[in-house]
DNA sequence: TTGAAAGCGCTAACAA
DNA sequence: TTGTTAGCGCTTTCAA
């Protein structure tokens, strides 16, 4: 069943044209009369010839490949972020003819990555998440290599695409200070993800002039319940969550200790998912479209590739969903 | 920063000797002096020289990469499970140099990996996920490129790497049976995949003798609810979930109604994961190690690129776990 | 509009 | 033990 595959020469030789015109036809590049492309094509679909990609790579130092790098330990709801984002970006890869190499990475153990770009694997890479001092960044501008971070750097000359996380939660933050809320508690992770600092800030510009209370690097449950305690204690009017992890555990905290939702305390979410989409009631919250991030990055890559020069950040829009959680 | 690299060619020329001889060095095949071989490499580690694995590839028909392919569309437990098998793979691929390439499947849609087959992109491929009838074994087959499966399957000369589910399922059956269950019920998702056949084969050997009732084909939470409301009302003594996706919801379920556990309602699931680890009361279940799945199946195809036939099942170890919620 | 020929960087017979 | 010489299958000048 191994079919020994068409070369180029082959077809050539069964034309009767050369490998260049061959070539040609294939790539639409130079001139050529439309009959002959025609004649050549037409052999191809028939045959169903497949041109071997090593070759062309090796000829014009291309992989089509591109790199796509994420965390080797996320959490169930980081997850399903990467898997929705990595379909945008294999869909739009796939328009190119390109392929996806995954690379995991540990917090700042970029080893997997380092090997990838030594052996000049990937033409191109995609971060699929951004640190603080973030070393896979400093790894890839060494590198030469084209590459495209999700989500925001504080590194210069980086090609980044992102949620304006600010703005969002910004405007999520100030939404509910009109809507009359005189203190609000924001719940966080630590800050050494760069989206994490940017939602933190957001808050705080949007809340200005109310009484706020920050409790991050709340990682484990625990620690998320205790925050809840304190601002239970405080009695904060309104718990802002940073993504929608805490705020699960923030909603399994408030009912345990049968705190009523919105009457005894309101939820709002910096970042919503299938782990609290179906919560009754309905929790306000923001939403973001994973995939299109992924593809923007994915053609913004491809083009950087083909050496154009994009702008040196995309943002993607974001919606407000206010939901009976902040009622 | 972009620095050309070098080639082999400039190794010979530097060190006054043949290409072969340098590539000799570094692959070790072929006879040489240790001193002209410590001499190449040496010189290699202090230039940093890294082999050109297109060019590499391209004269040994190889491309260093091995595909593995996943559903798009699973579902966070799934997920959770691909993610370490996959880690799993990528450390056993690493140790070869080899890359991972990553392909979606949805279901019997199988474009994405005919693809990457059809461009020669992989010298092998590990399916991460088996289904009845699955197009993508079929794909793979007539491709003629090595492959093996995650997960077994009833197609033939198929290289499977599993875990061995029906013996497990019947033992924590026949283990519940022991403890004095007069009946019990399952409760499981569709039968499209291999492992909810064999999931539902072991558990029905397992309990023999005992008064069981099936519930298949529950995908959504309401069907598990119903299932389990059915399982309530029948007076079963044991609910078994087919996993820990299904155990989570019917753990839900038994709370929201007042169910006891294990008082009222024993339960025990086919497969844990931290969806239902930290549950109190702690829940019996399988526990099964999916990195190993991935480590194992990447190194027996490793074995079959190069050229070897390993046997056409391996099994993998599973543990009963026994808890409180069976007591 | 087409073709000849020289690579891309490496491997692998075959000689020496 | 080492070197010479063809390729691997494609792209890309440069000529025709």
């Amino acid at each position: 069943m191994i079919t020994e595959s068409l070369t180029i020469d082959d077809i050539a030789r069964e034309l009767g044209v050369s490998k260049t015109t061959v070539s040609r036809s294939i790539s639409g590049k130079g001139r050529i009369s439309e009959t002959t492309r025609k004649r050549v094509l037409d052999f191809i679909e028939k045959n169903n010839y497949k041109p071997n990609l090593m070759a062309r790579g090796l000829a014009q130092s291309r992989t089509y490949n591109i790199g796509w790098v994420v965390p080797g330990d996320s959490e169930m709801t980081m997850l399903f972020f990467f898997q929705k984002c990595m379909q945008g970006v294999i869909d739009a890869a796939a328009e190119a003819d390109y392929d996806i190499l995954i690379t995991t990475v540990y917090g700042h153990n970029i080893s997997g990555l380092q090997r990838v770009l030594d052996n000049h694997k990937v033409d191109g890479v995609i971060l699929g998440q951004t640190l603080v001092h973030d070393k896979a960044i400093r790894a890839l501008k060494k590198s030469g290599i084209p590459f495209v971070t999700i989500g925001s750097t504080e590194e210069k000359n980086v090609v980044q695409v992102d949620h304006d996380h600010i703005s969002a939660c910004r405007e999520l933050a100030s939404i509910l200070k009109m809507k009359g809320i005189k203190s609000a508690a924001l719940i966080g992770g630590t800050e050494d993800k760069v989206v994490t600092q940017a939602r933190r800030r957001g808050f705080e510009e949007g809340m200005s002039g109310v009484r706020t209370e920050i409790f991050m690097d709340c990682e484990k449950t625990e620690e998320i319940e205790r925050a809840v305690e304190d601002a239970v204690r405080n009695k904060v009017e309104c718990i802002v969550c940073e993504d929608d992890r805490i705020c699960y555990a923030v909603l399994g905290k408030l009912k345990k200790d049968g705190v009523r939702i919105p009457e005894e305390m309101r939820v709002a979410s910096f970042y919503n998912s299938a782990l609290i989409d179906e919560y009754q009631p309905a929790i306000t919250s923001l939403e973001y479209d994973p995939k299109a991030l992924g593809t923007t990055a994915c053609r913004t890559l491809l083009a950087m590739i083909d050496g154009q020069t994009p702008g040196a950040k995309q943002m993607l829009g974001y919606e407000v969903m206010l939901k009976a959680s902040t009622l």
